[in-house]
RNA sequence: GUGCCCAUAGCUCAGUCGGAUAGAGCGACAGUCUCCGAAGCUGUAGGCCGGCGGUUCAAAUCCGCCUGGGCACACCA
């Protein structure tokens, strides 16, 4: 990266300073400087700020930077000293060597070592198995799903897992309302009790009604015989109840796995909760605690002294009727998470969960771990804008689930809306916006950047039509050629042309496919899939200025050579951005 | 009441460890297709970075207080 190298040849610029008693010693001093992109381009390419040194050098910003430049042996860069700002502009030749770079490096291109080692869980969505994944499980979905690509681009070690909460008092809830439903369906009378306290504990949705007729095409005699058995219908048997406990649960995860595929949200592993409870997991954690002395009992409950370790309190894990809590499964869970020896846990909870981050904290330092291995990633939430107004998601207005919202604005769109803002900012997802396919709609902006280089590319090689003589002419290049464009294009033809706009649009699209491996960087550090998208609008507005100031194609053919190699290094990067979001790439549109 | 998050252009948002004149997109207005895809490009207008103090050579950025919004404060999951 050329940030790199620009400190490097700082640093060793102020050693020779110092040597030379030019620069007093200075501890450190590395942690004082940035090399960033400045905002006005006219500056240069690069610069870094030496004001911070002045401190230390015991002398103006502009003297030490001119010290430094006096010290500095660069060939690749024009330099020169603004204030304290000493500022560069790279050669061409370094230029051409990024399109080098991708033209070699391919898928690969981007790509870096930071995450070397790291085993990382990250858990996401982890929705109950009770209903339809909803609108907000679909932003932790996309985000969750395009961090994972990210990481592994970084080179982490990730391993994606959806914790199944499929244990509890939910899960009740859920049997009886499709014993309700098999009945409905039989043509019984049955129905949900009338009173809104009650019904509080019944999933009254229509989607069970599909469950209900696919349970009583495969188990019609069985539900003859449950329903003669059944004296009151909303408190059926437990054999009834664990056979719609068992049925239901498989049927609606079946129906999240399915959408979250065709949504490209791959997990390793799906985790049930019950697991825990039936291999004593969770008693098992709960010993330990004991053990180490963290737990005491008042009011008849069990106690953790969550406190102990920062929590504003201390929290039951054993209720008086001698059930677990929620949080008791959930501190085995991440207990089993460390046993499984990974380094790192990462979590994306609703910003509604926040609560939990301290006591789950907790609980893994009084287990004996680092609580610094879990890292929550709090997501705020998401609204549902149509026609410029908030659609609640309350009971009233109409329940618009994620599978809907895919089918209304397709994968493409959808991921990429959910993506695009920095987690922790509400999301307004305004659907009118998001299904539109002209230009307020970013998603197309970035894909039709990369339609219009493969059509580029297409061109290139396809026969061409003459229209005055009405002939056909033979295509600028033969497809070997292309492919081999790294062997035989000059680069420097990029900068032969006169045109100063051309040149001018050729070094930003440049310098912004080399910015990709810094995007890629930070983003991974800081967890933050969004600067992705970020980042491919910014390219694709490069890519587009280039496109208008300098013609690729029907151009002399060395300068063909070398643009065409721009264009080829362009798709590429925009190909494997959009594939870290998880979004496609389109060759035509 | 307490804790967490947020407040930047008319709207939606960037601004990574404090640094040069605070940036995009949309919307508005004005240009731009006999030429590789106009879902594009170019230009103009638009700002006391919620308010008040503080730290600093330097604050949208850090600290304190206030205002306005979201979320959470269960022996529910």
């Amino acid at each position: 990266m050329f940030k790199d190298l620009i400190l490097n040849k700082i640093e060793s610029a102020v050693t020779k300073a110092v040597q030379a008693g030019q620069l007093p010693e200075m501890e450190d001093y590395q942690k004082l400087l940035r090399c960033e992109i400045p905002k006005n381009a006219e500056y240069g390419d690069f610069a870094v700020n030496v004001s911070p040194l002045a401190k230390f050098a015991r002398k103006a910003p502009v003297q030490i930077a001119q010290i430094i430049t006096d010290n500095m042996d660069f060939s690749d860069a024009d330099v020169n000293v603004v204030a304290g700002f000493i500022n560069f502009k790279l050669t061409n030749k370094v230029l051409n060597s990024v399109v080098e770079e991708v033209l070699m490096k391919k898928d690969m291109y981007g790509s870096n070592e930071s995450g070397k080692l790291q085993k990382i869980i990250l858990e996401y969505i982890s929705a109950n198995p009770t209903g339809p994944l909803h609108i907000g499980h679909g932003r932790w979905a996309a985000m969750g799903s395009a961090l994972a690509n990210l990481l592994k681009f970084s080179s982490y070690d990730v391993y994606q897992e959806f914790y199944i909460n499929d244990a509890g008092n939910q899960i009740n809830n859920l049997a009886k309302s499709l014993w309700i439903r098999v009945l409905q369906q039989m043509g019984k009378p049955a129905d949900f009790p009338a009173d809104e306290e009650l019904s509080k504990n019944y999933y009254t949705g229509d989607y069970l009604i599909e469950t209900a007729q696919n349970y009583l095409k495969e188990n019609s005699e069985k539900a003859e015989d449950f329903a003669k058995s059944c004296q009151d219908v909303l408190n059926p048997s437990d054999e009834i109840m664990k056979e719609m406990a068992v049925y239901a649960k498989a049927q609606m995860l079946k129906k999240q796995q399915d959408l979250l595929a065709n949504f490209r949200v791959h997990f390793d592993n799906y985790f049930s909760e019950l697991y825990l409870h039936q291999n004593g997991y969770v008693d098992a954690c709960v010993k330990k605690l004991e053990d180490a002395g963290k737990l005491y009992e008042k009011d008849g409950a069990v106690w953790f002294r969550s406190s102990d370790y920062g929590d504003t309190q201390d929290r039951v894990i054993k209720k008086n009727d001698g059930t677990n809590t929620y949080l008791t499964a959930d501190i085995a869970y991440h207990y089993d998470k460390l046993k499984r020896g990974f380094d790192k846990l990462i979590n994306i909870w609703g910003a509604d969960h926040h609560g939990y981050v301290a006591r789950v904290k907790a609980s893994i330092e009084a287990l004996g771990d680092d609580p610094d291995k879990l890292e929550v990633l709090l997501g705020q939430l998401v609204n549902l804008v149509e026609n410029g107004e908030q659609v609640r998601m309350g009971k009233r207005t109409r329940m618009l689930t994620l599978e809907d919202l895919i089918e209304e604005v397709g994968v493409d769109a959808t991921r990429f809306w959910m993506i695009m803002r920095n987690i922790d900012t509400t999301l307004d997802f305004d659907i009118d916006l998001a299904k539109s396919s002209n230009d307020e709609n970013p998603v197309y902006y970035a894909q039709y950047a990369h339609a219009r280089s493969s059509s580029i590319l297409r061109n290139a090689c396809a026969p061409r039509v003459d229209v005055e003589n009405n002939s056909t002419l033979s295509a600028f290049f033969e497809k070997e050629e292309l492919e081999n464009l790294e062997k035989t294009a000059d680069l420097n033809n990029l900068w032969n042309d006169s045109d100063k706009d051309a040149v001018s649009a050729t070094r930003e699209l440049i310098l912004k496919i080399e910015n990709f491996k810094d995007v890629v960087l930070v983003a991974s550090k800081l967890r933050a899939p969004y600067m992705l998208c970020r980042y491919l609008l910014e390219l694709a507005a490069s890519f587009h200025h280039f496109y208008n100031c300098a013609r690729v194609l029907n151009v002399e053919k060395e300068v063909m050579k070398a643009r065409l190699s721009l264009v080829i290094s362009t798709k590429q990067v925009l190909k494997t951005a959009l594939g870290l979001i998880g979004v496609s790439a389109p060759e035509t549109m």
